[in-house]
DNA sequence: ACATTATGCAACATATATATTACAATAAAG
DNA sequence: CTTTATTGTAATATATATGTTGCATAATGT
């Protein structure tokens, strides 16, 4: 999977660290670290949970059909 | 998790049963049955794959867009 | 420079998604 | 009504997402 740069963007957008998303959505830092840098495969639920965190939707986030996959 | 109406939905729609689109995605039937059940938490990478073979994308199929929310 | 915060990464442990196999229950069709 | 296809469900096994701990590195600020 290629690195979720959405993501990091909306994160960063509202000033948030991997730490504190973390810890709204329940889960350790080390799983914002790692979904982000494209080497989880998150669970639907957690996804969820992320875009309603980050005020975006699934399609928004990680829906990967405009993706150019660079790295 | 509730059931997913919505994936059932576009699957029949298509004229696909659960083992055919188990077999387009590379799962098994059960794990298609128990994620229309609302009985598992797929990964993302499956909710993508399933999007695909039916047309949809993740909003579509998995956004519970009626749910309510508490913290 | 130093201190502090944020992120990356690695090893091991645990929880859970998914596979496998099998059988039961419906639905559909003849 | 009988047969077949489709779906539900359950037990056990495996793969992998996630947790835990710890340390390293990169920023950021003082």
């Amino acid at each position: 999977m290629p690195p979720n740069k959405k993501m990091k963007a909306a994160r960063t957008e509202i000033g948030l660290t991997q730490a504190e998303l973390a810890h709204i959505v329940d889960v350790t830092r080390q799983t914002i670290g790692l979904i982000e840098s494209g080497k989880y495969n998150p669970s639907l639920n957690l996804c969820i949970a992320i875009c309603r965190a980050l005020g975006k939707t699934l399609d928004e986030l990680f829906w990967p059909d405009n993706a150019i996959y660079e790295e």
